[in-house]
RNA sequence: CGGGGCAUAGCGCAGUCUGGUAGCGCAUCUGCUUUGGGAGCAGAGGGUCGCAGGUUCAAAUCCUGCUGCCCCGACCA
């Protein structure tokens, strides 16, 4: 892409409601544009890195053995009122009325309509375990939204139920996501923390949040420093291996993590004063089993071996894809600007023209920019007629991973500068070298 | 929902107290010079001062009502 033709309406200054530093980074890199409280627009650059995060929530869903589909936005009141949520969810919930007078809702959430598929076609106990999920957007009316993306009104989220003929099952569902979990949050950079978790509400007796530690985070945590550093379960891990799983998820959980409303002093007095971690926290996901609470009222059941019916068991398990770019930020940023970890990142490369409408550079830049597109890398060349430092300050605050800056100085030696946004290392490299190290 | 604040050019702000030609910086456009860490000079364009009503010879400024947004607290991916 070239930034001359590409739509990236960088600031140079703060708008005044951006408070904290990835509201006030999406603002400035021209990610974002608030379009009522806790409303967004997002933009091109914005948009790519929320792709890459999905494409990544995706795969390890489907890895797990989970089955995408995708429900509607808006929903009717009529289900809401089999589970009794209709009255139950107070204000939160944006509740609206059509041509015909008809209640509806736009989601913020969507248990009923989930078990509401499941209950019109499976019949029997066979046919479990099952596992849907969707990204979807979700809507909560929040008393007061702020931070951006991080806590918005309208938000991103992927939601996946789980259903299985008894809490045994549902347990190792519920495993499933946690080891899903674990694997998504660090592939995607972030090093996240399952804790102990209030259920709220939604119900049940077995919950986990996963949390990222960030200075500006939400909840305040505590937990044994140990926990950073277990070993996060490898690509090829079986998820139909129940008792390898649950192996898994007991290393997790035998160390001590929680947050506030969970925390127990007594325990975490125990801990060793160098291993104790007291910090504040970004929820980036969380996971629930609540057995039968929406599939008895809505009847949602099967036929087990013996012949009898019963309701199956659930769980829930939701991501917010919205809220991650900006806490992938929080937890990634410097003075100059974001500096994306590689999965995510919008682009994999700046190309920084320095001399625009000099031959050297511009044949330099044309021959890398095409090299590097043939080897699958998404690169964007800022070819703008801007003086150089312009365009360090642009790459810097965007935070590709990758400069390649190309001027007349390294050039007459015929070299180009590769440097890495993360840690500002900088190497001179012939244009080939500089193809082979960018893109491996 | 309680408390506090803001609304003037795309962005950041001054002007409001004490009514009298709507300003500054950045950005934008044109020209020339410049080109390795957000260039310089010269010129230009851009505003129903959030909306509605009122007071006045005269309202960004005073009064009334409304709307939007932000911050602090209790709830949430």
């Amino acid at each position: 892409m070239r930034l001359s033709r590409y739509f990236l309406p960088i600031l140079r200054e703060t708008p005044k409601e951006a408070e904290i530093a990835s509201h006030r980074l999406m603002l400035r890199a021209g990610l974002l544009r608030q379009q009522a409280a806790g409303i967004y627009s997002w933009l091109p650059l914005g948009l790519r890195v929320l792709n890459k995060i999905t494409t990544i929530v995706r795969e390890e869903q489907n890895r797990s053995g989970a089955v995408e589909l995708l429900m509607p936005t808006i929903q009717s009141a009529e289900l809401w009122r089999e589970s009794g949520r209709y009255d139950a969810y107070g204000k939160e919930m944006l509740r609206i009325r059509d041509r015909h007078d008809r209640e509806m809702l736009y989601g913020p959430t969507n248990e009923e309509m989930i078990t509401d598929i499941f209950r019109a076609y499976v019949r029997s106990y066979k046919d479990l375990p099952l596992n849907l999920y969707h990204l979807q957007w979700k809507f909560r009316d929040e008393i007061r939204p702020r931070f951006g993306t991080m806590r918005s009104r309208e938000f991103l989220m992927k939601d996946a139920y789980s259903f299985d003929l008894d809490q045994e099952g549902a347990r190792h569902s519920y495993n499933k996501m946690f080891v899903a979990y674990l694997r998504t949050f660090a592939r995607l950079g972030l090093k996240s923390i399952p804790m102990r978790a209030d259920t709220g509400p939604i119900g049940g007796d077995l919950s986990h949040e996963f949390i990222i530690l960030a200075a500006t985070g939400e909840s305040e945590v505590f937990c044994h420093r140990d926990v950073l550093d277990t070993p996060i379960p490898p690509a090829d891990t079986d998820f139909d291996d129940v008792a390898h799983l649950q192996s898994i998820v007991d290393k997790w959980t035998s160390v001590y993590a929680a947050t506030s409303e969970m925390h127990d002093e007594a325990a975490f007095a125990a801990i060793p004063d160098d291993k104790k971690v007291s910090a504040r926290g970004i929820e980036v996901g969380h996971i629930f089993y609540f057995g039968t609470k929406y599939s008895e009222p809505m009847k949602a059941t099967v036929t087990g071996p013996d012949g009898h019916e019963r309701p199956v068991h659930m769980g829930s398990y939701g991501i917010g894809p919205s809220r991650l770019v900006a806490a992938i930020i929080e937890a990634s940023h410097d003075e100059a600007g974001i500096v994306w970890p590689d999965p995510v990142a919008p682009f994999d490369v700046a190309l920084l023209n320095l001399k625009p409408g000099d031959s050297a550079t511009d044949d330099a830049c044309g021959h890398l920019y095409r090299a590097l597109g043939l080897r699958g890398r998404d690169v964007l060349y800022d070819d703008r007629d801007e003086r150089p430092g312009a365009k360090f300050a642009t790459a810097d605050l965007i935070g590709v991973p990758w400069q390649i800056l190309v001027g007349p100085r390294s050039l007459s030696e015929g070299k180009v500068e590769v440097k890495r946004r993360a840690t500002g290392e900088r190497e001179l490299l012939s244009i080939e070298d500089a193809v082979v190290r960018v893109a491996g």
